[in-house]
DNA sequence: TTGTACGCGTTATCAC
DNA sequence: GTGATAACGCGTACAA
């Protein structure tokens, strides 16, 4: 048994020495420079780095450059339905460009996201790509996280966030309210008259403006919804079914309940069938979002599919490409996916 | 409109200076030693750092100290159903541990993974994590890939993989052999007889051990599955939906489809359903993984619950612990859920 | 306990 | 084109 951790890496130093060059010349050779390195040398050098196992330090490239190549993200809920698609987006283009990125949660709090901020501003890497989940209201540490960032972006960093209109940085939009308006006109156009809104929180900025659509996109046909038919619930399953419990307890039940996304919908359709209800017989349901994996099961779920991924893909190109003097605003729209869940009402 | 990327960052120095003490005493008081320093100069430097905006520059720390405190992590497959919950599981634990990790892409090959893994030891981080998805054979990749692995630990980093069982290195493993033995062992308690497995990419580990535990479950209660029986598929919804067919295509339909995953299981499900079958009533469905929003759907999956998040958060605390002489080998086993998709056979 | 001096691995500047 | 030399920001023996 050897004994562990006994080697030391090999250096650009030694791989020079090996090359019989010095190191700048290695440097050069190696991690290229506006300066051009003899073919001669090329090959010596790259030549020893292999033989020697040689990989560069990226810490100490980073000190010497001021800055790394690297890239960091900041995730608010790492279980909430958009990590997945937008860090899969992110990381499917990070490896096309090549790079690495870091991820954080900021574990749902605005304080907590300005503190992991400034530990991933330690890095210096060249952007920070801020992933969703503002509140509605601006408080003070939501402040704190702009300085943070802003100060960020005064030392040469890159900033792009999310979701989240509104802050003085590159941004990829999904429109939210279009999205939730969208779906309740077509709801609407299917002849649903009577409708409750699952809004999951009160202060959370998607489920606020995903609301807002909802109420509008209907208004818009000429359907009212009393504020008493917008339950508020966790952004979760277990959120909409609760509030589906809730919403069976009314005494003029709804003909179709809008939840502001797939797993809200999910959950209340669950209530609904524990409740002895048959779908979408009994009761028409849908969200938004279009989980993958629930575009196949019964009822199939109708929905507004938007493009997480391709709004991670979109944030790191961003993230890539050189600053301007304004920031940028990248805006996504989803579609409507109509499905089992809504069969429409009466003369449909 | 000011110009950008002008300031520059706050040094160690800067803070000194301002604090009135000497650099290392700086060091000493924000980023702790073994020394101590006098309350007095504590609260100077502290409050110099507040003042001035003062963010440790951890490259330059790693460069000194000759490794970072970062943990990194390569992702086989962004998109398969794994990668969130693990995803997930690490970086609840990583913000619990208060750490920050890197995330890569393998882009699914063993010889990307080895220059990925490269490319993340020029980051000289704390700890590697390795995230599932080998293949059965040893190519000659899969070895360079732990060659790289071993030279990493041999430079005092540490490596732990998950799901990988017979690397030299600290393992965390869920039991996908006995998962599927138990669960096909359930499944011949409830009666079935003919099964049809859909079985995945026929060179995928994880595949290739929940294929054999579903023989050796079957097996163990007298129920034996011809070679034929073992559709290989695409490990996802597509996957199953294809061999779903060539299923349909067998003059002797099966009572039972057994498929190694959640996700192949919804793609039979769906081909089922379009060839105008109803579930369970005419075939029953089984998988493994317990996708979460899967819990809900109808017919409910009959599946295994693998814990893959605490996979994850076994996995960071295995990197944070010390070494220890011999690989050390955490093994999580899942256990069976059934639901309505699997109501079972005659006398059941 | 504090400060000085040097080293960490790399790149940039400047002569050659 | 190449090679000394000086940064880069920080940790840490060492001496005080």
């Amino acid at each position: 048994m050897d004994t562990p951790s006994s080697s030391t890496p090999v250096t650009l130093e030694d791989v020079a020495r090996r090359a019989g060059v010095s190191p700048s010349t290695a440097s050069r050779a190696l991690n290229g420079s506006s300066r051009k390195v003899r073919g001669e040398y090329q090959v010596r050098v790259h030549a020893a780095a292999v033989e020697l196992g040689y990989i560069a330090n990226t810490a100490a490239q980073a000190v010497a450059r001021g800055r790394s190549e690297h890239l960091a993200m900041v995730v608010n809920g790492i279980n909430d339905d958009y990590f997945s698609p937008v860090a899969a987006g992110v990381l499917k283009a990070a490896e096309a460009a090549d790079r690495m990125v870091t991820m954080i949660s900021s574990r749902n709090s605005a304080q907590q996201a300005a503190q992991v901020v400034s530990a991933l501003r330690s890095q210096r890497p060249r952007a920070i790509i801020l992933a969703g989940g503002r509140s509605v209201a601006s408080t003070r540490w939501e402040e704190r996280l702009v300085e943070e960032l802003a100060a960020f972006q005064e030392e040469g960093g890159r900033v792009v966030a999310i979701s989240e209109e509104g802050m003085p940085f590159d941004t990829v939009s999904l429109d939210n309210v279009a999205a939730a308006a969208d779906l309740a006109g077509a709801m609407a156009g299917l002849g649903y008259r009577r409708v409750t809104i699952l809004g999951g929180p009160a202060d959370a900025r998607t489920a606020h403006d995903r609301v807002r659509g909802f109420v509008a996109g209907l208004a818009e046909h000429g359907v009212e919804v009393p504020p008493s038919e917008v339950l508020h619930c966790g952004f979760d399953r277990d959120g909409g079914y609760s509030a589906a419990g809730e919403c069976l307890r009314r005494r003029v039940p709804a003909e179709l309940v809008l939840a502001i996304s797939d797993t809200v919908a999910v959950g209340a359709i669950a209530r609904f069938r524990e409740a002895g209800m048959s779908l979408p017989a009994d009761m028409s349901v849908a969200g938004i979002d279009d989980v993958t994996v629930l575009r196949d099961v019964a009822p199939a779920l109708t929905t507004v599919r938007l493009p997480w991924p391709e709004a991670g893909r979109a944030a790191l190109d961003l993230a890539l490409r050189p600053t301007e003097a304004e920031p940028r605003l990248v805006r996504m729209t989803g579609h409507v996916v109509l499905r089992e869940s809504t069969p429409g009402i009466g003369g449909g």
